[in-house]
RNA sequence: CGCGGGGUGGAGCAGUCUGGAAGCUCGUCGGGCUCAUAACCCGAAGGUCGCAAGUUCAAAUCUUGCCCCCGCAA
């Protein structure tokens, strides 16, 4: 089928990858601008657009795809079906109306939960156990949808933001494939999302990933797992930010404050929380890269007793 | 030219300002002690101090250029 393919981060290069090599012909790829990203200030490309020109397609990067002139554009791709994947701008109904057999989306989660921005990381932090990717028909609303096909997969107990990123991409591919050939085939079902439990995975920020030692031990390692590789969490130590990278749940509650190194001991920090100790086991001070804690201690004797947090000096 | 931290035996750090014998906490190897041990004692190996050039009697340390890693900000 002729495909226009919609996409913007590393999430949607599997997704492309994947209609062209079940032989679509994906006559457009439309993704974000290029923007000075990193540290220097160098411009890069979004991880589509390599992509795309790596399958030497022809890459579009409208500042807003709603403009009449862009408008055109697409109507002139003549695209049968238009595939959207973490695209990151709303597409008007203008634009939904071009393609014959409308606009696909791939979301990763099992919608109607987890509309929005941040789907997987946020089941993660949630404690889910079990998530996965939605294809559905664009409606002008905000994931709200029809739903085609969904599949499933289960949340593991180390689950990373990252890493279940990782996976959801590939399964999202996996399911567009499916889901093309069925609205190619006319038997494809659409099914409403209804508007009961549905809940908005609203945007990362950095700030939510500073840590609050008054919450439970087990939330704040959901947390951790969730905002990891990024924005990662973080807290006060003295003058500095330490991000911490991995943790573990400790039974035992120990006396203190909050944030308050409780023990210490050759591979872990254990920290009071609001409920339960946690005990850290990979941290990483400004300007260093990321180090167990074991090796973290060789250089940065921490004693007990000291807090992290605001209250810290 | 966005702001900033850093590259020192296998790991994490100190030493750099105020040039002058390579240090600390571990790890590794050998030996000892012990019922035993991630504990303790004794000993050993292991480093072109990111790369290059310069200043100097002498450079990890001062000067210049380059490479690489990371935090912030986007």
């Amino acid at each position: 089928m002729r495909i226009v393919f919609m996409g913007t981060p590393d999430f949607a290069v599997p997704v492309l990858e994947a209609l062209v090599s079940a032989g679509h012909q994906v006559v457009g790829v439309v993704t974000q601008p290029d923007k000075p990203k990193g540290r220097g200030k160098a411009v890069l490309m979004t991880p589509v657009k390599e992509k795309a020109l790596e399958l030497g397609l022809d890459v579009y990067q409208p500042v807003r795809v709603r403009a009449p002139e862009f408008v055109e554009v697409l109507k002139d791709l003549a695209p049968k079906v238009m595939v959207v994947a973490a695209f990151g701008q709303i597409l008007p109904q203008t634009v939904l109306d071009i393609p014959p057999l409308g606009c696909v989306n791939v979301h990763s989660s099992l919608l109607p939960k987890y509309r929005g921005a941040a789907p997987i990381q946020w089941a993660v932090i949630d404690g889910e156990t079990v998530t996965g990717v939605t294809t559905m028909m664009m409606d002008a609303g905000l994931d709200t949808g029809d739903i085609l096909e969904q599949a499933e997969i289960p949340i593991a107990e180390d689950e990373t933001g990252g890493s279940l990123h990782d996976k959801l991409s590939r399964l999202g591919a996996e399911l567009i494939v499916s889901t093309l050939k069925k609205l190619e085939d006319g038997t494809a079902v659409r099914r409403p999302q209804g508007e009961t439990d549905t809940h908005y995975a609203k945007m990362l920020t950095k700030t939510m990933g500073e840590i609050d030692w008054t919450m439970e031990a087990a939330a704040i390692e959901r947390l951790i797992r969730g905002l990891d590789p990024w924005p990662g969490t973080y807290t006060r130590w003295g003058e500095k930010t330490l991000k911490i990278w991995k943790a573990r749940v400790v039974g035992e509650e120990y006396g203190g404050c909050c944030g308050e190194v409780v023990r210490v001991d050759k591979t872990s920090l254990y920290v009071k929380t609001g409920r339960g100790t946690l005990a850290l086991l990979s941290l990483q001070p400004e300007g260093k890269k990321q180090m167990d804690v074991d090796a973290f201690l060789r250089g940065y004797p921490v004693k007990e007793h000291t807090v992290f947090g605001k209250t810290a000096e």
